[in-house]
DNA sequence: TGTAAAATACCGACTGGTCGGTATGATTCT
DNA sequence: AGAATCATACCGACCAGTCGGTATTTTACA
């Protein structure tokens, strides 16, 4: 891969990215993105199949990021409920960046409830998340930090907290400091997981 | 306004649900609604100026059936957190009826992302709902229900909750039992809203 | 009450345009 | 030279909305 190759191809990447949340999916053409990238559909189709693909990069690409950040912020906190929070801050910054609009989330989402592809690659990291958060939360339980809470149940709920807020947010943008709001709610809910001893 | 059109009206409105929720809002063509509804393009052009104008009776339709739900909830109940209760089971009914698809919620949150007349028919409802929950609170903890919560941080909490859960059964439906989820998960935060004494 | 006029409801072919994807040739790098 | 990369013209399918015209129901009037 030539170094004029790679910078073309992240072109037509970034440029779709900020196609895609600022008009949709379905509403973006692909002569759109060439043309806001500064190239030609045959470099795009050169780089990516169809018009899903670049969208399904787009995806694994975000997945990644998190995945880093979150990994991250479980190796930097001294303990199970340090991390939780710390991750909260991470999920608030997902709504911060101005780049990566939610609104591309939701048409991840929207697209993926038709597309088995697509779905593989929405759905499979979902359930891979709820599967570390309740891990998390039985290490906690174990380390004597959390009381016996059931660990899916509460994964549940923290996610859909999370989730939740940043949905308000993305509706209302202006009704309140979201970030804060998912940091506070979280520490809410993992101080009512806590141990009332510890 | 005849019967024979009416009948033809609530026809296509019930097509467009359906194909809506199955196959989205921009997958589907107002020919595939007319062909499901039995109905001509003639027809469909008589009853709606566009497209979009049968996406919105369509919500509309769902907003004021939603209403009416939390007003006889209101109705059917002693005090604030009976009420609060009772408008989680709603939600959770919201998940079960099958006709009406959680995803045709999320085509409408993505189509009104980018149109001011659907924004409109979204988000006030969106304002009217956390207000009318705060109103709720504020009630609650004025009769000694509810120590003195912030009433708008509550509505919110509860608010990203449901829609949390809902969204997480969207994507995953065979994951938990989501209406109880919702129920039980409201019921934890209703009795920390609540007044010890009480 | 019977009937003609008017309003309403509906039909389906057609249009102007869009879009994802392709074919083929040009350019650039090694 | 030869492979990788990119450009341009183009194709076939699709689609929202239009339009001229038809069927059905209501209204007006004799």
């Amino acid at each position: 891969m030539q170094p004029r190759s790679l910078e073309t191809r992240l072109q037509l990447m970034e440029a779709a990215l900020r196609l895609f949340s600022q008009r949709g999916y379905q509403a973006t053409s692909v002569a759109e993105i060439c043309s806001a990238a500064g190239a030609s559909k045959g470099a795009f189709y050169h780089h990516f199949p169809t018009k899903q693909a670049i969208f399904l990069a787009l995806m694994e690409a975000w997945l990644a990021d998190l995945d880093r950040s979150f990994q991250q912020a479980y190796q930097d906190s001294a303990d199970i409920p340090t991390a939780l929070l710390q991750m909260s801050r991470i999920a608030g910054q997902v709504f911060r960046a101005a780049d990566v609009n939610l609104a591309i989330l939701l048409e991840f989402w929207v697209q993926a409830q038709r597309d088995p592809e697509l779905w593989q690659a929405a759905i499979a990291p979902y359930h891979r998340y709820q599967q570390y958060f309740a891990g998390l939360i039985r290490s906690g339980i174990q380390g004597g930090a959390f009381r016996s809470v059931h660990p899916d149940t509460a994964a549940r709920l923290l996610v859909a907290t999370a989730l939740g807020l940043l949905m308000q947010g993305l509706f209302d943008p202006q009704g309140a400091d979201w970030p804060a709001e998912i940091e506070s709610s979280v520490r809410l809910l993992v101080e009512g997981f806590a141990c009332p001893a510890a």
